[in-house]
RNA sequence: GGGGUCGUAGUUAAGUCGGUUAUAACGCCGGCCUGUCACGCCGGAGGCCGCGGGUUCGAGUCCCGUCGACCCCGCCA
């Protein structure tokens, strides 16, 4: 259908008196110039109501034909999201029209003047969110700046911009220092897969994207800037979760001559401020600390959701004293058996707990042994090996009565606690267990330094490589290695872990003692770390940082359980970007700088 | 690399046991309408049923493959 050109008016000298969302009482009578998208047009043949919409909410417009009928006229050629400017004149509403969902719902605009900016197409989903169900995320990520658009994201957007400013403006009191580190730099071996940037100065090189400042942040201490910090992207090629993209931001910081207590309290404090900033809530310090094992040993998980019980209640020596053989080899190979109860939970099908099943199968347990207590007695497929000492037993440390169901997993320790800890989350989400607006934030502390990787067949990292033994543990390093405590800390909201850090290692010696350990030679440590174990020859001093998932924070905060939700130009789960299209092809030419070619897949 | 869910007008969905011309709502277009605010009323247009193959007299529907989106495992110091 052919439609007349539009006319388009340039702005010229108007510009806004006012945005969409601040005019009220107050302003009646004033002349004012508002400029902005249009969200809705109401044409009831004479008055033409449009909600006009910018970035801080809505006003409504009216064009009367009686008083003016010029801008009425072009008022009746406006579609949705066309720009246009008003001047005219700011109305109480009649008694009676007042709409108590805006801001400026008491007051209109008596146009005199329009000028139109810009059409628009007719956007492929409706910019109003309070129209049906919503979009595809895909055709949502295509027309980003569509979405962007929508009070959602642009609340989200809005959010990000005043955490990121706390954050800032907090440790600049403090005295950190926001120094910029390069995004061109080297690839670390251990962690995650590094993004590659290959150079075409040096044929055949590579930079690497950061994974984090990590290194230059300690460099930046050796250099004797004390306080550091950055909002800062970090880079990591590896698959993608609801709450995992691979580029993210970080707020990173790092401080010298300080200890845990030193690190963890002013970090609480930012915490709490960025809480209180974005949400108006009072969150108290000192958070709880919890140590990593007493972590695991309650709740399976290193990152505990302590906003509800059910805690898992170890039983590995009752039931070996039972007939049960799943239980006896268990417990003989050197497994653990563990439960939780689920108060009321008899009542669950069959059905259910085969679903249940499935669900600690996706965490390798073989299977997920369960017992109702019924008044005539224990029902279970495994209730006839059961004894009567041990069900007394078991009761009572699992707080197992009549009408609960005891889910119960058996096999080495850490499947055990994974599956069951993350058994504990899914049930609690399923049963409403969990209170609605809670915060509870804490420390995780004293992680251990290693852990054993089976695939290697060496110890790794479970931080990173420069992360402080605690000195107590020094001794094990060599004696067994597995035992040794880590001088470092996560913090822990509602189940997920939103920063971590830990006191790093200052002295040359520690640091090439744990590369021995880690079974990164001498010589491949000189050349992927020389320049740190250089440095810490030169008076490094004792040091330590933290790094928080801003990201993860902010989906809290906004109450989104997608980071797509955060980030403006978020990428898919095959970590492409459906707007710009990217990764995508180049040119032969780009490749041949760069002394490259391509294999075929 | 593996497991699962989903792809039908612009959007959200329905589509029975495989059977004639693939429905609806919103949006869009046209007309009417001077107090609406997710305005209302009347009319209309709009489809490569993700893509490719197969089974069948006949496929949106069944089978195989493939592409894409989402969730999860592995992975993410």
């Amino acid at each position: 259908m052919e439609k007349s050109p539009e006319i388009l008016d340039s702005l010229g000298d108007w510009r806004r008196s006012h945005n969409c969302g601040e005019l009220d009482k107050n302003h009646v009578g004033e002349r004012v110039l508002l400029a902005g998208w249009v969200l809705r047009r109401r044409d009831h043949g004479g008055l033409i109501f449009v909600d006009l919409r910018d970035r801080w909410g809505i006003t409504q417009v009216v064009f009367n034909p009686d008083r003016d009928p010029q801008p009425h006229r072009k008022a009746e050629d406006i579609r949705s999201e066309y720009v246009i400017a008003v001047r005219g004149e700011v109305m109480e509403r009649p008694a009676g029209m007042v709409n108590p969902d805006l801001s400026t719902g008491e007051i209109e605009i008596f146009v005199d003047e329009m000028k139109l900016l810009n059409t628009s197409l007719t956007p492929p989903f409706p910019i109003d969110e309070r129209e049906g169900k919503d979009t595809a995320e895909s055709v949502r990520l295509k027309y980003r700046y569509l979405d962007l658009r929508r009070e959602t994201l642009r609340e989200n957007m809005v959010l990000r911009s005043r955490v990121s400013q706390f954050a800032r403006e907090f440790l600049c009191r403090e005295g950190f220092l926001e120094i910029e580190t390069p995004f061109l730099t080297k690839s670390t071996p251990e962690g995650a897969r590094d993004f590659l940037v290959p150079s075409r100065i040096q044929p055949g090189s590579m930079y690497a994207l950061p994974q984090s400042p990590q290194l230059f942040k300690q460099l930046l201490m050796v250099a004797g800037f004390d306080r550091y910090f950055q909002v800062v992207h970090c880079f990591r090629d590896e698959d993608l979760r609801a709450d995992r993209q691979p580029e993210f931001t970080q707020i990173d910081a790092e401080m010298s001559f300080t200890d845990e207590d030193g690190i963890l309290q002013i970090m609480e404090r930012m915490i709490s401020g960025i809480f209180h900033c974005a949400l108006g809530v009072e969150i108290p310090t000192p958070f709880p600390r919890l140590t990593y094992s007493e972590a695991i040993d309650r709740f399976g998980l290193d990152r505990p959701d302590t906003r509800f019980g059910m805690e898992l209640v170890d039983l590995s020596d009752v039931l070996a004293r039972t007939e049960a053989r799943v239980f006896t080899e268990t417990v003989r190979n050197g497994g653990i058996i563990k439960a939780l109860t689920l108060k009321g939970g008899g009542v669950l099908s069959r059905k259910d707990l085969d679903d249940l099943t499935g669900f600690v199968g996706i965490y390798g347990a073989k299977g997920l042994a369960w017992f109702k207590s019924n008044p005539n007695g224990w029902q279970s497929p495994l209730a006839k090996f059961i004894g009567e000492e041990e069900r007394g037993e078991v009761s009572r440390r699992a707080s197992f009565g009549e009408g609960d169901l005891l889910l119960v997993v058996a096999g080495v320790p850490s499947m055990v606690n994974e599956s069951l800890g993350q058994l504990r989350v899914h049930l609690g989400e399923k049963f409403g267990l969990i209170p609605e607006g809670r915060l509870d934030f804490l420390w995780i502390v004293e992680f251990p330094l290693f852990e054993f990787d089976k695939q290697e067949g060496r110890f790794s990292s479970l931080h990173h490589p420069f992360t402080s033994p605690m000195d107590e543990d020094l001794p094990l390093l060599e004696t067994d290695p597995g035992r040794v405590r880590a001088r470092a800390y996560d913090m822990v909201l509602n189940g997920s872990e939103i920063g971590g850090g830990s006191i790093r290692i200052h002295r040359e010696d520690i640091q090439a003692r744990v590369f021995e350990l880690l079974k990164i030679g001498e010589e491949e440590a000189r050349e992927k770390f020389g320049f740190l174990l250089d440095a810490l020859k030169y008076g490094a001093p004792p040091h330590g940082g933290i790094a928080f998932g801003l990201d993860r924070i902010l989906m809290i905060l906004a109450g989104t359980d997608s980071i797509r939700d955060v980030i403006a130009f978020p990428k898919t789960q095959k970590a492409s970007c459906l707007l710009t299209g990217a990764p995508g092809p180049v040119e032969g030419s780009q490749l041949l700088e760069l002394g490259l070619r391509l294999r075929r897949a």
